[in-house]
RNA sequence: GGCGGCAUAGCCAAGUGGCAAGGCAGAGGACUGCAACUCCUUUAUCACCGGUUCGAAUCCGGUUGCCGCCUCCA
């Protein structure tokens, strides 16, 4: 059985086909880096990257393409305010994203190119659309001739004429049509500037990543990835650039993500109805928040609230307790042999489900329907007077496999307790056992005060932060 | 106006023809010195109306409500 993926362009799941035997060509559209990212913007990071983490556990190579926009209206509006210069700002909420998202457990691209690292590239390739007649200049600006490329709306499933009597018509407009867009834009005073053949000026928005896409994955890509309020026009657009230049398919298959609302409305820095994720990874654990992110199937909206996210934590917290559980359990455990087979079995049997559920589209909402199964068999197993190493080993790291193929953590007490704690364990299993209960108690308060839970089990008492 | 999505238990959420997954919260019970963890039990005329079918949450037609794109946006 074969990874399916919901494809845009057909609108309808297909059976994925890699261009190259056993790799992946991946392109996703990044952020503009004028400012922190929302939690939005840390959708599509998360979800892809869970793309891309799956591909990998699958086998395929994945050559995961991430580009940042650095240079764009927003960035010179957001320097001109600041009073820095474009490059600065760029820098430093490029950082920040890497942070902010590392947070989420999100790997670093294969390639995080930059707009103004490939003004060369960039500068060509509109050199050659406008060499096939499909892009003209004027006036220091160019612009991409659509109505030229016939296959345009193909990704949106919009037809020329539809779009025409939706868009705007702008006054004083340089273009032969409304419907062209722009390739080149013309430097006004102090804005910073590159030299082309149309005189200073900067990439249009759609341009850089037909342009990246080629020179970092070749002239067709399997699959171009993003949030679903870029189908139009950005990735429209990219396919009639990339299209009429490399006379060739640009993707194959096209993803996009739902989005995330507040309140049931749309969440975006327009709208200022924004959380950023980096005042949220302050107060909450980011793998929760991916846990939550991923609990939703990728091309659903999710609304966004704190008792949501309460709910996911007790649900993610679920699952570790068993791992935690599974663990503890082996210190004291013995081995049987009697019914392992049958249980080995059952878990080897969660383990292709859980393949079933994310070929099936990346179902992550199913997937980790799975984990809860596969805790609640662990659990079970538990419950038993005597267990078997084997298969206490075998329930750990099943889940410690596939929460990390979700580029979730399950590990939570790497730290050791500093001695005193341990001590003061020591010193209340003693209490217990001459049934002081006052103190022991007494103790146990005291710890939770300090962020350590304690849990008696019949094999002993163990610990964990809260 | 064009294109598209959504409506499933108190909440979240899977499920595209064959007795409605899973989680959170609640209630009751078991275990426990008490807790915690865990286990067991428990809650759905699948927005509405009509049709196709032996059989529909699922397919078709219609209705209502909410949302998105068509303009910078993940």
């Amino acid at each position: 059985m074969s990874i399916q993926i919901y494809n845009t362009l057909t609108r309808q799941k297909e059976a994925f086909t890699p261009i190259e035997e056993g790799k992946v060509k991946m392109y996703v559209c990044g952020p503009t880096v004028y400012n922190y990212i929302h939690i939005g913007n840390a959708r599509p990071a998360i979800v892809f990257d869970t793309v891309r983490r799956y591909f990998e556990y699958r086998g395929y190579e994945v050559v995961y393409v991430l580009n940042f926009t650095d240079v764009d209206d927003k960035l010179i509006k957001a320097a001109n305010e600041l009073g820095e210069e474009v490059p600065q700002i760029a820098d430093r909420f490029i950082e920040a994203y890497k942070e902010d998202v590392g947070a989420f457990g999100v790997k670093e691209a294969v390639y995080h190119p930059r707009v103004t690292e490939n003004m060369d590239e960039i500068i060509a390739f509109i050199k050659s659309l406008i060499d096939k007649g499909y892009a003209y200049e004027e006036g220091g600006d160019v612009y991409f001739r659509t109505r030229k490329f016939n296959n345009y709306g193909k990704l949106s499933h919009q037809s020329v004429d539809e779009l025409q009597s939706g868009s705007r018509i702008e006054v004083g407009e340089k273009k032969e049509d409304p419907l062209d867009f722009t390739l080149w834009k013309e430097a006004k005073d102090g804005e910073i500037r590159w030299e082309s053949p149309w005189g200073e000026g900067r990439p249009g928005w759609h341009i850089e990543c037909s342009t990246m896409a080629k020179k970092y994955l070749g002239d067709t890509i399997d699959i171009h990835a993003g949030g679903q309020d870029l189908t139009f026009p950005h990735h429209e657009n990219e396919i009639a650039q990339s299209e009429a230049h490399n006379e060739t398919d640009f993707a194959r298959y096209w993803m996009h993500n739902g989005y995330i609302n507040i309140e049931n409305e749309k969440m975006s820095k327009s709208l200022g109805n924004f959380v950023l994720a980096h005042d949220l990874i302050k107060q909450h654990d980011p793998q929760m928040i991916r846990f939550f992110m991923l609990s939703v199937q990728y091309r659903h909206p999710i609304n966004f609230s704190a008792s949501l996210l309460e709910s996911a934590k007790n649900g993610f917290e679920r699952i570790r307790n068993a791992y935690e559980n599974a663990k503890h359990r082996k210190d004291t455990s013995m081995n049987l042999t009697q019914d392992k087979d049958e249980w080995l079995e059952e878990i080897r049997g969660l383990k292709r489900r859980f393949i079933k559920e994310m070929d099936d589209d990346f179902n992550t909402a199913n997937a980790i329907a799975v984990l809860f199964d596969i805790a609640k068999s662990a659990n079970l197993y538990l419950q038993k007077d005597q267990t078997d190493e084997e298969v206490l080993d075998a329930y750990a790291e099943l889940l410690k496999e596939l929460t990390g193929v979700l580029g979730l953590e399950i590990e939570t007490t790497e730290e050791l307790l500093d001695e005193e704690i341990e001590a003061k364990i020591k010193e209340r299993e003693q209490a217990r056992k001459d049934r002081n209960f006052q103190k022991a108690d007494q103790i146990r308060d005291d710890l939770k005060d300090r962020g350590i839970v304690l849990e008696d089990t019949s094999q002993g008492t163990r610990w964990k932060r809260a």
